[in-house]
Parts: structure tokens; sequence; C-alpha cells
DNA sequence: TGCAATTAAATTGTGTGCGATATAATATCC
DNA sequence: GGATATTATATCGCACACAATTTAATTGCA
């Protein structure tokens, strides 16, 4: 709790503009980006009740159903850790089902419910209204994705 | 917990590579871009004992010393639900104080401490390691920050 | 065959992120 | 000057995100 009073801030900065400045880091700006995108989509994903990261495992089961654990794991670059609590909430929701295999009772097979590929019809709208909020043209969409999958593969090499 | 067993998975997709494709989409390049760069910020932060938020936190403390937690929220875009917690953990680490101000009793100043302040040295090096683990140039982070400056000005009218 | 090494998920603990709500201090209006 | 509105921060609950650890099943090798 906040205990003591302040009478004369100093408001004084050991940093004016050098290179610590938060406003030219190129990673603030790729970090309060994504925050942005991420209300937007809250906001779009608000009648699926779906948050953006159950949206993006939908997806994943939307392209290709019946796979396990980790492999929605590598495809999302995301821990198990993060998947298996969300995995249970979509399995809660019926929207999937979680079972293990029975070829290697390791693995645990993510599959879409009936309900869950019904969701499917419902999202088909999403992309376009993301690209309208956006305002970015298709090429510009396509140069600032490749100029970021550039970026993501040479941060991979340092993670 | 799984309970049934699946024989034969169906891996069968509904959408191939519509606009519904993971991969396809520009939000999970930025989403995954942003994850990743949270790793590398991690490994390089360890030394500090600073997660990369705290790191952000401490970056516009540098700039501007004692100003009130609104400030903080407006110049990172955050919530003070996120950030009172932080400024708490900040404060019990003895990085920063945080004091009631005299003038107006509801603002909560947030200012640097001796040893918030030294760290700033330490810090000096960490954005030169960030831009060679990147491997952009400096007109290249220009314009990849430009083009998502851009972006998030767009989603912000939608948010 | 038998057991150590590997692999696949789940669990635990810490730290974000934010919507909704609560609380307290200041400002405003009559 | 006192009720009301506004502002600043804090709290609560839920959902990520991941390091570290645990559990269980399979593989591989003597």
């Amino acid at each position: 709790m906040p205990a003591k009073h302040v009478s004369a801030p100093s408001t004084s900065a050991i940093a004016g503009g050098g290179a610590l400045s938060l406003k030219a880091q190129l990673c603030f700006t790729i970090y309060s980006t994504m925050l942005s995108l991420n209300k937007v989509y809250r906001g779009l994903l608000r009648g699926l009740d779906l948050t953006y990261l159950q949206y993006l495992v939908m997806l994943v089961l939307w392209e290709k159903d019946g796979i396990n654990v980790s492999e929605i794991c590598m495809r999302l670059a995301l821990e198990t850790a993060t998947l298996t609590p969300l995995l249970k909430r979509l399995q809660a929701r019926s929207l999937i089902e979680h079972a293990r295999s029975a070829s290697d009772e390791r693995q645990v097979i993510g599959s879409l419910t009936a309900e869950g590929r019904a969701l499917h019809a419902k999202a088909q709208g999403l992309p376009g209204c993301v690209a309208q909020v956006m305002e970015l043209s298709p090429p510009e969409i396509a140069a600032l994705r490749g100029q970021l999958l550039t970026l993501r593969a040479s941060l991979g090499k340092n993670a």
C-alpha cells in the first residue's frame, strides 16, 4: 500500500531520448500493436464467446482435425501448460473432444464436436472484419507479414 | 480429464486454405512474433531480474520519474488492473516508491529509488543486444516500426 | 526379457492482461 | 455548503504464458 506522501514530484529524467527510450523501440511497438489487435478480436469474438487464443485453437482444428496436443502446441508455438487448461475449457463448452489415442496412450487427441464444426460457419466473416479494421491493402498486409516472419525467424534462433 | 479412446483420428479439414487459415493471418504473425520477442527478452533480462513488462515500466520511469499511475498506464496503453500489482512488486524489490500525491490524494506517484536509478546503467547494453538478435538494419527496423504504428492507429479506432 | 532413456501431457507456481466493480478524494453545480 | 458527478486507484475473477516438475506410456538397448 502507498504509505508516504510526496510533496514535489521530481519529474526528472535519467534517459532523455537515448536507446533506452520507450517510443524508439520496435519491441514496444510490436507489443502494443498485439495488445490492440487482441482488443479488436475481443470485440469481434464476443458473439462466438471465444477468446483470441481459443479462436486460434479452433482455427488449427478447423484446418486439421484430430491432432494431438503436441501438434497444436507446435502449430501455435505454445506450451502444453498454456494449452491443456484451454483445451479443457473448450471441451467443457462441448466445442472439442479430448481423448487418449488408442495407438499411443501417451497422446491426447483433440477433435471437433459437431458444435465445434458448426462454429466454423459463424466465423467465416471474421477475417474480413479484421481486414476492414486494419485499413491495409492486401499487398501491405503481405509485406508486413513477410517482414515479421523474417524477424520471428531471427528471434527464434536466439530464444 | 480425457476419458474416451479414439481408434482412428479423422484428420480431416473443414477449411483447407481459405481466409480462416492460421498461417495466412497477419494477426497470428504479430502474436507469435511478440511471444518470440518476449522469450528473447526473458533471456536478456534474467541478469536484471526483470520481466519484460517490468522492464517497460522501468523504461517509462527512467524517461520521466515521479509520474502517477495513470500516466504510466497511458504511456504503456495498459490498465491499472495490470499495473497496480506490478508496481507493488517493483516496490517490494525496492526499485520504485509508491506514494500518494500531497496535492491530490487520489493520485499515486511512482518514483525511482537509488536502486532503481542504478539499474539504468545495467540496462544500457540491452537495446544493442536486441538489435543484434533481430538481425535487422536500422532502416528496416524503422520501416517495420512505421507500418506497425499505422496499423496500431487503425486498430485503436475500433478497439 | 527387463530396465533405463525418451516422449507426451498434466500440474504447479508466478506474472501478466483486462472487464467489472469498489472505494476514496476532488470537482461541480445548485 | 452540501448533494452529486467525476476522477484516480485498487480489488476481484478469469484467462493466458511459461519455467520447472511430475506422471505415465513407449522406445531402445543390453
